[in-house]
DNA sequence: CGACTTTGACCCGCGC
DNA sequence: GCGCGGGTCAAAGTCG
């Protein structure tokens, strides 16, 4: 589900797991809003792999690439800021900050890793890294869509205006730095927000899992193509 | 026992 | 300068 990309013709983002970027068919329960990726809304749904856009899933990132749908019939927000994810019910919104710190919403104050302040809460990452935002809808019952990444919640805040909190999550691969913030909508509890930060600069493990048959056999063709040439 | 979640406190940016 | 709201840290608790 969290792929905004695709269906719109670009290229999709590849910090965001290509098999949700497919058109595949949603979870009956639940009703993906994003006319992007219909199918983004099914946690449960395993992998189609047949439909993964597996190119754009081992690409590392692209700074300055593309992250927003254009195809949305809604509006397409610039600087997803947290809370600033919102749309005409139903549809769904694809938000995006700029690659490479372009175009993000924060204050741009650069990354502060080295904040001073000791104690409890010194140095703390706070904003704002420019990093590649996007945010996206869609319309489920869970809050954590299975984005075939590996999450780790380090926070949750209630939110003004929302009678839901929002969480806060990291991946949970060392190298990785990648943060998404999940929130369901007021107007519309059933449409979870979610807005990725960052990219991911490791394959995606699921992906990964999916893959290792279809690698293994095409070493095998590749071997006996081999053997076969050799004969003629 | 390691990985993960919960939760309160802390810090920072921004608006007034 | 102050207060608010958002984002993050980290200790404690939970789970497999």
């Amino acid at each position: 589900m969290e792929n905004p990309l695709h269906g719109s013709g670009q290229q999709p983002s590849p910090q965001l797991p290509g098999y949700l970027a497919s058109p595949v068919a949603a979870a009956p329960q639940q009703a993906c809003t994003n006319p992007i990726a219909p199918g983004l809304g099914a946690m449960s749904c395993p992998p189609p792999a047949a439909a993964v856009d597996w190119a754009s899933l081992l690409l590392p990132c692209a700074p300055g690439s593309l992250h927003v749908g254009t195809t949305m019939p809604q509006q397409a927000v610039a600087g997803a800021g947290a809370g600033e994810v919102e749309s005409g019910g139903g549809g769904a919104v694809v938000v995006a900050g700029g690659c490479g710190g372009s175009s993000s919403s924060t204050s741009g104050d650069g990354d502060k890793a080295t904040r001073a302040g000791g104690g409890k809460g010194g140095g703390r990452g706070r904003k704002k890294a420019s990093q590649p935002r996007f945010a996206f809808q869609t319309r489920s019952e869970n809050d954590i869509l299975d984005d075939g990444y590996r999450w780790r919640k380090y926070g949750q805040k209630a939110v003004k205006n929302s009678a839901y909190p929002r969480s806060y999550y990291r991946c949970t691969h060392h190298t990785c730095n990648v943060k998404k913030q999940v929130q369901r909508l007021a107007k519309d509890t059933g449409i979870v927000v979610t807005t990725y930060e960052g990219v991911h600069n490791h394959p995606c493990e699921k992906l990964m899992e999916a893959l290792s048959p279809i690698l293994k056999q095409l070493q095998l063709l590749s071997q006996l193509q081999c053997s076969t040439n050799q004969l003629i």
